[in-house]
DNA sequence: GCCAACGTTGGC
DNA sequence: GCCAACGTTGGC
């Protein structure tokens, strides 16, 4: 089991929506970027990902899990980039932002602080737990 | 709205 | 293959 973090504009697609698309869940595609495109390979049915809100809210709202594994995303012509299905599996508590994660000490290497710009990233299974709590909910 | 940090493109 | 110019993302 290995855990990520997707990430989107809320008002492009927000963890409600998703939460609305129930178990059939959603394709996550778009992604036009090489260093997300290879995470997006790694990825195994069942794995969970943290749903961060960008520019709106910057937190993260809720875990999805991965239903699907990777294959070419629908939306590229090139047919060079991959997607995956997801589905909602859970709404945090009390979102867990940005700023909180960059005050712990204890999440220092999430990429998330360092290379704000990536939208799919893996998440150690240390900081996995640590978030977790931090937004008072258990998986 | 601004700007830093990346990515990508295209001329050479 | 290098690098300048341009485009995009996302935090502030």
């Amino acid at each position: 089991m290995q855990y990520w973090l997707l990430k989107s504009e809320p008002n492009v697609w927000s963890i409600e929506q998703q939460k609305n698309e129930g178990l059939k869940g959603v394709v996550w595609d778009g992604v036009r970027n090489y260093q997300a495109k290879n995470n997006l390979g790694k990825m195994k049915k069942g794995d969970l990902c943290f749903f961060y809100h960008s520019n709106i809210g910057k937190e993260i709202v809720g875990i999805v899990q991965v239903i699907k594994e990777a294959f070419v995303d629908p939306t590229d012509r090139k047919k060079k980039f991959l997607a995956v299905r997801v589905k909602f599996k859970k709404l945090f508590k009390k979102p867990v932002s940005l700023a909180d994660i960059k005050k712990n000490n204890n999440l220092k290497k999430l990429q998330l602080i360092k290379q704000s710009r990536l939208s799919v990233m893996p998440v150690d299974t240390k900081s996995w737990k640590i978030i977790l709590k931090m937004g008072s909910i258990t998986i």
